[in-house]
Parts: structure tokens; C-alpha cells; sequence
DNA sequence: TACCAGGAGAAAA
DNA sequence: TTTTCTCATGGT
């Protein structure tokens, strides 16, 4: 993908969907909670659950901590999986604090804070990345299923490429800048939710005649708002 | 009723 | 190494 092909597709939905304003969130800790609390689950939900703690205890690593198991998963509720994650937020608050909090973790060249978040039960390489981006305004760029959907169909990405390709794709073509791949990221997301089930192709979708001349082989789309 | 949602880890092949 | 299964509530 080239630079200016990365460009155009980012102008057409800032145009169409305006600033997303994202991660909404009250502090860099909550923006990590909620990247792990969002995995496969809308953020609806992830926000109920998150109203649900604060109402609970203070959202912090050490309160989290000192809530038994079952009560945290109970919590959880409204973002399904919440035995998983009740695991999942327990295990990234103890690495938390024992990194040194937020500043501690900051601390680390991005590299090794991506490879330090990795080793933590429950982010895999998209949690990661929203933390980095998102929480600690490093330059890395999210790659989700809307992305690889998106860049799939209009024949800038192959499908069947893996998360870190996809990643160093964004990322040379484009420039190291924190504010565009936040944006990017929330407004791949945005239009990845304007799915048109009703027609093969939708007129009012800013993205068409982006990409004409598609990769030979590629699925064709279901529904082309993208 | 069936499918999807801002995935990840474990188990099976 | 790659693919499949499991986790689970809430909205459309």
C-alpha cells in the first residue's frame, strides 16, 4: 500500500464520519482496561461494565486487586466473557503494579513495551497495540478485523496476511504520527460499523472508486459500503 | 431465531 | 505450525 493510497482512504471517512474522539476514557488506566474489557464486545457494553466497577471501587490497580474473583466477574457481567476477563484484568493489574504503574511501563522504548505488554496473560497484539496507541501515545498502528476487512475489499491488503504484517504496512506507508493513527484506527472502526446488509452495492459509500483495480483473486464483497 | 461485537488462549489436528 | 474450539452477554 502506498502512501498516498493511505491518505485518500483516511481523508474519505474523516470527511464522511468526522473526528471520532477517540479512546474515550477518564485516564490512561482506563483506556487499558477498557481495551481488555472491549475484546470481542461492543464498547456499550464495555462502558456499562466500566460504570459498573467505578461504582464499585476506585479504578485502580490496587482496589481492582482487592476485589475477590467471583465480584469482579460479576461486574463484568455486561461484557460477556467475564469470567475470562475477571482473569485477564486481575492478571494485567498485578503486572502493572509491579512494573512501576504507569510509569514504569513508560519508562520502555516502545519495542520493548509492546514485548512487555505481550507477556502479560490476556493481551495479545490488538490489546496491546490500543494500550500503546491509546494509552501511552506511542506510534503503532491498531490492525482489527474491521482493518482487514476494509483493506481486503478494496484490494490493498491480501486477507490472509498476518497482524504484524499488516501493522509494518500501515506503518511505513504512513508517518510515525500518534494523532493520524488514533484517528485512522477510530474511523476504520466507525465505518466498519456502517455495514449496508439490504445492497450488494451502496452509492453513499465515501470509500468507493477509492481502489479500481482490485487484487485478482480477492473475495468480492457481501455488501460494498466499503 | 440467528448472527455479530473495537480477541485471546488452549486444545486439537 | 496451523486450525478449531471456548469463553458469554446484549443488540439488531
Amino acid at each position: 500500500m502506498k502512501r498516498d493510497q493511505a491518505l485518500e482512504v483516511f481523508s474519505r471517512l474523516l470527511a464522511a464520519y468526522g473526528p471520532q474522539h477517540w479512546w474515550p476514557a477518564d485516564s490512561p488506566f482506563e483506556v487499558m482496561l477498557g481495551a481488555v474489557l472491549t475484546q470481542n464486545t461492543s464498547w456499550r457494553n464495555v462502558e456499562r461494565a466500566l460504570d459498573a466497577l467505578k461504582r464499585l471501587t476506585r479504578l485502580e490497580a490496587a482496589a481492582i486487586l482487592a476485589l475477590d474473583l467471583a465480584t469482579l466477574a460479576a461486574t463484568l457481567r455486561p461484557v460477556g466473557y467475564f469470567n475470562v476477563k475477571a482473569q485477564r484484568l486481575r492478571a494485567f493489574c498485578t503486572h502493572y503494579q509491579t512494573a512501576g504503574g504507569f510509569a514504569g511501563l513508560g519508562s520502555l522504548e516502545t519495542e520493548g513495551l509492546r514485548l512487555n505488554l505481550l507477556s502479560v496473560h490476556g493481551i495479545g497484539p490488538e490489546t496491546a497495540d490500543d494500550m500503546l496507541l491509546y494509552a501511552f501515545e506511542r506510534p503503532v498502528f491498531v490492525v482489527d478485523a474491521y482493518t482487514r476487512r476494509l483493506f481486503g475489499r478494496l484490494g490493498l491488503l491480501a486477507e490472509s496476511q498476518g497482524y504484524e504484517q499488516i501493522r509494518r504496512t500501515f506503518e511505513t506507508a504512513l508517518d510515525p504520527d500518534v494523532a493520524l493513527f488514533k484517528e485512522y484506527h477510530a474511523l476504520i472502526v466507525r465505518h466498519g460499523k456502517q455495514v449496508c446488509r439490504t445492497r450488494p452495492q451502496c452509492p453513499a459509500c465515501p470509500l468507493r472508486g477509492v481502489c479500481p483495480t482490485p487484487l485478482s483473486g480477492r473475495r468480492e464483497p457481501r455488501a460494498a459500503t466499503d
